[in-house]
Order: C-alpha cells, then structure tokens, then sequence
DNA sequence: CATATCTCAGTATAACTGATATAC
DNA sequence: CGTATATCAGTTATACTGAGATAT
C-alpha cells in the first residue's frame, strides 16, 4: 500500500513569498524554453527591447534601463555582439563609453523573441480570466515599485 | 547636465513573468533578511512546518511536503540537526530511510521563525489592501497548482 | 581627487542532474 | 530485477560584490 503523499503544509500553501518564489520559476521555466529554443536568453530580450525603445545608450544606461548588473551586461552584449545584433562601438563624446546601437538584424530578432516570449505569458496566464490577468498584471507591479532599492519605505520617513 | 535616466522601457515593464521574477526577489530578500538574523535559512521553516504539521517522515518524504529537491534536503537537515532542531534516526521499518523527528527545541524554533516569515509578508504586502492582498494569494495559487509538473495542460489532451 | 564606465574574477543561492551505495 | 532512499559531486542561471584600468 503506498501511503498518500502528504500535499503541501496549509501553514505553507498560503504564503505569498513562496507563492511568488514558485510561479516566479514555472514563468521563467516557460520563457526560458521558449527562447532556448532559438539560442536565446530572456536578457538577450531584454536589451534589444530597450534598445528598439529608448534608443542607442551605454552600458550603464542599459543595464539602468533593464535592471541586468553592469556586470552581467558584458557578457550579454558579447553575446549579442557575437550574432550580429548589435553594435559595441567606442563613444566619441565620452571615452569611458560604449555605444550600444542594434542593427537591423537585431531589429528582426527583437520581433521574433517578442512574439516567443509573449506566447510564453499566454501560457503562464492560461488559468486565468482575462480580467484576472490584468489585476495580477497590476498588482505584481505595485509589489515591484514599492520594492525597489530606492523606493521610501514608511518606517523609513523617521 | 545629468541626462534624465531612461525608465524601464514600456515594451519591457508590463511583461507578467518579468514582473514575478521581480517580486519573487523582493520578496526572498525580505524573507531572507529576516531569517538570517537568526541564522536561518528559509528552508529551514519550511522543513520545521511540515514536521509540525504532518509529523515525522522521511526525506523523501519532505521533500515532497516543502518542495526542496532531495539533493538540497541532505544540507538543510545537518543544519538543523547540528542545531538539534530536528532528530534523524534509522527507520527500524525501512532500513532505507532516516526518521526525521521535530524535536522541543525545533517547536519552539518554528515559532520563532514563523513569527519573522509572518512578519516580512506584511511587509512585502504593505503597498495592498487586504483585499487585494488576499486576491493576489488566490491569482498565484492558481497560478501555481496549474503549472506543477504534473498538472494535465490543455494541449497535453490530444 | 572623487566619480563614472567597462571589464573581469569571484561569491552565494537556487534549482537541478547524474551517479553511487544500499535496501526494498 | 526494477524502484526508492540517502548522499555526494557537480552544473547552470541569477543576483550580486569587489577591484582594476581608464576617463571625466
């Protein structure tokens, strides 16, 4: 006879950190595979998104814009450099900098890794009523805006 | 003059599994921050709760419960048995596996411990109201159960 | 001199893989 | 034999720290 396995703790099912922790990994699984699939990584769209948006910018300013660690967005744009995607060209106004320019290629990439990682939310949402999707949508993005580093905290203002 | 610095590009900012990636590590950090300020890890709760509320069991059988892979079980049980949280004893049933047994000093842990997990998710939550807050728990509950590995997808139904 | 940029080396944690010894 | 358990070694990805070289 085997035994029920014991389903998760109610003192732990209820707990939106772990609540967090695990649909966090399931979406990142579901991107992750979907991108895989075309050598990509979800920071390779994260770049090229902000680079198709808000235009050239240096590295630091990248990695502002799509919250990657300066040091991480090395190796990403060697990557991205790698395939063509974009261009790492020396900054004549400031020669600490980095140009980071995409290039058309880049531009098609950017259309395709779009449309896999939207697919992806589609089926990360796929449980959820349209209007549950917006409320999650809207309140991950209070949580998040709250949580940044440089956000006032109440106990804060002493 | 300082360039104002570029936002997270729109393309990038409603993007739900960017957004859960995001809350998932404000909220680790929280819980984290609090737990190590009494030398804990957060699976070191986890393991304490499902001991409290299911009772003894293997570590096979935890894992299961709190959802830590086997391999990582192995490290977290030294650690609260050196601690003397928990107690691993050969089962005389089943010479293949360890009795994990909460012991006093465990209970009065978990107390302590869910005390301060209780404590950062007030704090993750503080930006929503109850009411959201009680249906950001259900979105990612639903979120969650559907994507567990072994939950049938509707495409999986041929 | 302080600050900012780019780069590299390295750490910590999480999630996970593969393999082994042992027992069922 | 196939399967389950406990353990260990190692991999990958992420987030992050620290420091050096260079430029402002």
């Amino acid at each position: 006879m085997s035994p029920a396995p014991e389903p998760t703790p109610a003192r732990l099912r209820a707990i939106p950190s772990r609540l967090l922790a695990g649909a966090a990994v399931a979406a990142d699984r579901l991107v992750g595979e979907r991108l895989a699939a075309e050598g990509a990584r979800k920071w390779h769209f994260a770049v090229l998104a902000a680079l198709a948006e808000a235009g050239a910018a240096s590295q630091a300013e990248l990695s502002r814009r799509t919250g990657i660690y300066r040091s991480d967005m090395v190796a990403v744009l060697n990557e991205l450099a790698d395939t063509e995607y974009i261009r790492r060209d020396p900054d004549p106004g400031d020669r600490r900098r980095n140009v980071i320019t995409l290039t058309p290629g880049g531009h098609r990439r950017l259309e395709r890794l779009d449309a896999l990682v939207t697919d992806a939310q589609r089926e990360l949402l796929a449980p959820l009523t349209p209007g549950q999707r917006d409320e999650l949508t809207r309140l991950l993005t209070v949580l998040t805006e709250y949580h940044r580093p440089s956000h006032p905290r109440p106990h804060d203002a002493k």
